[in-house]
RNA sequence: GGCCCGUUCGUCUAUCGGUUAGGACAUCGGGUUUUCAUCCCGGAAAGAGGGGUUCGAUUCCCCUACGGGCUACCA
């Protein structure tokens, strides 16, 4: 079999949506599983679409998934170069050739002289008017015109496009790998644009000529290129590239997690999740956007979350990181159906990769943002929190949400559980307690635990009256790590502290 | 409208003619725990509808319904 090349082809027309990751995702897995390579092509022959820094941004985010491609517009390689606006040349070429070939033809024809064919056609009761076998004759291209016609208008630079001829009454069947054997009659076929007015190629011809060019073997793409693959087919025929034309795999839609529709941008913030790998700020007056990165998610959590929706590897496990993918991945796996965007699986999934990530990683994640959360915390500080959390947080944000009280002395109480809580032989007891934590040296988790349940039996207390309260008192919340490590990692000093500023409040708390 | 693709628990999915239709998220109940989380146990929950083919259909075929994609000098 001959090397696996495979391409992940966007356009830079804005940030690199959730979809399109999948879409690099399945391409890169593939590639990786067989030692191909994973080639990135900017596919930028719309102008007027085009967006300041959404190249960047594709390439931002593929590093963040740890997905870098082997060729591309940044690391080269031998079939570039890899960005379609610098190809112009190239495409003018092949289209020559199928012009004299006889496959594509020149035309002439104003937007207003196509509409007025349309509205013939449909006066003639014609419901989807095409650009076809069955009106090019009746319009201004090069197989109506004159050789000489043709290059008088040429000449006076007459703007024109390049159609692909489209012979009707033949069937299109195209293999896919995911959706079997596909048919398409070419009556339906109409003569697609292949060169633009502007020079630049349209999508189907830049495609298959880069696609041949830098030798692609399979094609992983979208679902909304089904339809044209027809044309492709075609083309590949019109090229005499037939037999080396790579396989095609059409993925599923990604869908809005209710409702009709796939998922768009817009429905991040309807939803309030993310639907971009990394945030998007356009700018002044542009939308922006939130990214998964932003909202404390790992990136192998996302990769497995997307390879999970519209794949799975047939067996019951279930978390993978992205090398772990690449061993099991599969295409023949890929399911048909489209796939709702569940935002809860997804935080799951987070949750599940960073119980499994090992301390040392969870750091080189953690540190970078806890400045922005907290003015006086220490590395060594964080290092011991990070066992203690690691369990109990779906995001990195939740983390530094949730460990105010380890890095900062302003957090609030839980006002109504120390109502609750806060009885009439209470203070005696902390007061006591208090007494014998001043004792413990060296101040460990073990020797707390030690003192406050012999204190508890001792009195003849339940958990229930004094937990609560030291919890609160420490940390200002029912919620959080054992108690008794939070109290070794707190210290000493800061454990009395808090008990003595406790034993204060709590009274005024409970009026 | 036309062409193409799709349709299993609320959601993601397994099943490649014969299963008590399995798993995961979410949900509900229970256990573990000082709380929360983790973890463990359990419950509820599905083959769009109608025809065929077959000894037997979730699985194969057809029709209908519904959903989606395409129908640009956008990708």
């Amino acid at each position: 079999m001959k090397n696996i090349r495979v391409r992940f082809a966007p356009s830079p027309t804005g940030p690199l949506h959730i979809g399109g990751v999948r879409t690099a995702l399945y391409n890169y897995l593939l590639a990786k599983k067989h030692q191909g390579a994973f080639v990135l092509r900017i596919e930028d022959t719309d102008r007027t679409r085009y967006v300041e820094g959404a190249e960047e941004y594709i390439k931002r985010a593929l590093e963040w998934f740890g997905m870098s491609p082997d060729e591309g517009v940044d690391q080269g390689g031998a079939y570039g170069p890899y960005r379609q606006s610098d190809r112009k040349e190239i495409y003018l070429k092949y289209v020559d050739d199928l012009v004299a070939a006889g496959r594509a033809y020149i035309a002439f024809d104003t937007p207003e002289e196509i509409q007025a064919m349309r509205e013939r056609e449909q006066n003639k009761g014609v419901h989807s008017p095409k650009y076809d076998a069955s009106t090019r004759m009746t319009m201004r291209n090069s197989l109506t015109l004159s050789a000489g016609e043709v290059t008088g208008l040429q000449q006076q630079g007459t703007p024109y496009v390049v159609r692909l001829l489209v012979e009707p009454g033949r069937t299109v069947e195209i293999e896919d790998l995911v959706r079997g054997s596909v048919r398409f009659d070419t009556t339906e076929l109409d003569d697609k644009v292949l060169l633009k007015g502007d020079g630049m190629p349209t999508y189907h011809l830049a495609n298959i000529v880069d696609d041949h060019l830098m030798e692609i073997t399979h094609v992983i793409r979208g679902e909304e290129w089904l339809s044209s693959t027809a044309h492709h087919v075609l083309l590949y025929e019109a090229f005499g590239w037939k037999d080396s034309m790579p396989s095609f795999a059409h993925l599923p839609l990604i869908l809005k997690p209710s409702g009709k529709g796939k998922l768009s941008k817009r429905d991040g913030a309807k939803f309030g999740f993310p639907v971009f790998p990394l945030a998007w700020d356009a700018g002044e007056g542009e939308e922006a956007y939130l990214g998964f990165k932003e909202a404390g998610f790992l990136p192998d959590a996302v990769i497995n979350f997307l390879a999970f929706l519209g794949w799975n590897p047939g067996g019951e496990r279930e978390i993978f990181t992205l090398s772990e993918l690449v061993e099991v991945f599969d295409p023949a796996h890929i399911v048909k159906s489209g796939a709702r965007f569940d935002y809860e699986k997804a935080l799951w999934f987070n949750q599940q990769h960073i119980m499994r990530l090992p301390d040392d990683a969870l750091l080189e994640w953690l540190r970078p943002g806890m400045s922005a959360y907290y003015t006086d915390w220490s590395e060594e500080q964080l290092k011991r929190v990070i066992p203690l959390m690691k369990e109990r947080i779906k995001t990195r944000n939740e983390f530094y949400e949730n460990t105010r009280f380890f890095f900062s002395e302003d957090w609030p109480y839980e006002e109504k559980m120390i109502r609750k809580k806060w009885k009439e032989d209470s203070p005696a007891h902390l007061q006591n307690l208090l007494a014998g934590l001043k004792q413990i040296d060296p101040f460990e988790a073990a020797a707390c635990e030690a003192t406050v349940k012999t204190f508890i039996s001792e009195n003849g207390l339940s958990f229930g009256a004094i937990m609560p309260l030291l919890r609160i008192g420490l940390t200002g919340t029912l919620k959080g790590p054992d108690l008794f490590q939070t109290m070794e990692i707190l210290g000493r000093e800061r454990t009395i502290a808090r008990l003595e500023r406790a034993l204060e409040a709590f009274p005024r708390i409970k009026g």
